[in-house]
DNA sequence: CTGCTTGGTAAGCAATCGCTTACGTAAGCA
DNA sequence: TGCTTACGTAAGCGATTGCTTACCAAGCAG
C-alpha cells in the first residue's frame, strides 16, 4: 500500500512544514527554503521523499521547479487512518455494548 | 498541537502494525510481540511513544497490561490531515478553474 | 516464603536520518 | 559565448532511532 510511504513521509515535522507551505499556494524551492531554517538542498531532499510519496509534485518553469500538493499521497493516508479508524471504533463500541461501565471497575 | 506527536508516531513501519493489531482487538505486550518480528522491550518501546502520542492507552490485569487503541491521537492526526486537506483542495479547485485543461480530458 | 509469569528499564550498538558544504547542470540573458 | 540564476546530486558528519541482551520489579500460585 501506497500509504506507507506517505505516513513515513509525513512522520517529519520539516516535511510537514514544507507540506503546510505547499498547502497555501505553490512554490519554488528557493521559496521554500526562504521560509525555513534549513538549507535549500535540504529542502530539495526532503521534497525528493515527498514526491516519491505522492505527497507533491512539480513542473518546471525556465530554470524554476514549482511544486504543489499532489493529492494522491494524501488520499492514501487518510484512507489509511479512515478504514483503520473505522475498525477500531467498531471494536469499541463492541465492547462499550458488552460491558456497562466501560472505565471503572466496580470496588 | 498534538498532531505531530501523532504524526511521528505513526511515520514507523512496526508502530503501524501495533496500531493495527490493537485496532482488531485488545491485547497484551506479550501477544503483541508474538505477532511481531521484533522482540518483546521493543513492543514495549514502541508502546511508551504510542502512549504519549495519545494512539493507545492501557490497564493494568494482574501481571499483565492490556493495551487498546486511544482514539485521541488519532483525532488529532486525523484533524491535522482533514484541515490542511481542505485548505489544499480549496486551491487545487481555484487553480482548476483558472486554468481549463486539469489532467485528463474524456476518452 | 518461593517460584513463575509478565513486562518495564538500562545500556549498548549498527543503521538510518537530517543536515551541511561543495560541486555539477540546465535554462534564460547580455 | 560566456555569465548568472535556480536547482539537483554527492560526500561526509553528528544525532537520532530501532533493535538487541541483560537486569529488575510487581503480582499471582503453590
Amino acid at each position: 500500500m501506497s500509504a506507507a510511504l506517505a505516513l513515513d513521509a509525513l512522520g517529519q515535522p520539516t516535511r510537514r512544514e514544507i507540506v503546510a507551505l505547499l498547502a497555501e499556494r505553490p512554490r519554488t524551492v528557493g521559496e521554500l527554503a526562504g521560509g525555513l531554517p534549513v538549507s535549500r538542498p535540504a529542502v530539495s531532499q526532503h521534497l525528493r521523499v515527498l514526491e516519491a510519496a505522492r505527497l507533491v509534485a512539480h513542473h518546471r518553469d525556465g530554470t524554476r521547479r514549482v511544486y504543489r500538493i499532489d493529492p494522491t499521497g494524501f488520499v492514501s493516508a487518510r484512507g489509511w487512518l479512515e478504514q483503520f479508524w473505522i475498525t477500531a471504533l467498531e471494536r469499541f463500541v463492541e465492547l462499550a455494548e458488552q460491558t456497562a461501565p466501560p472505565e471503572e471497575p466496580a470496588p
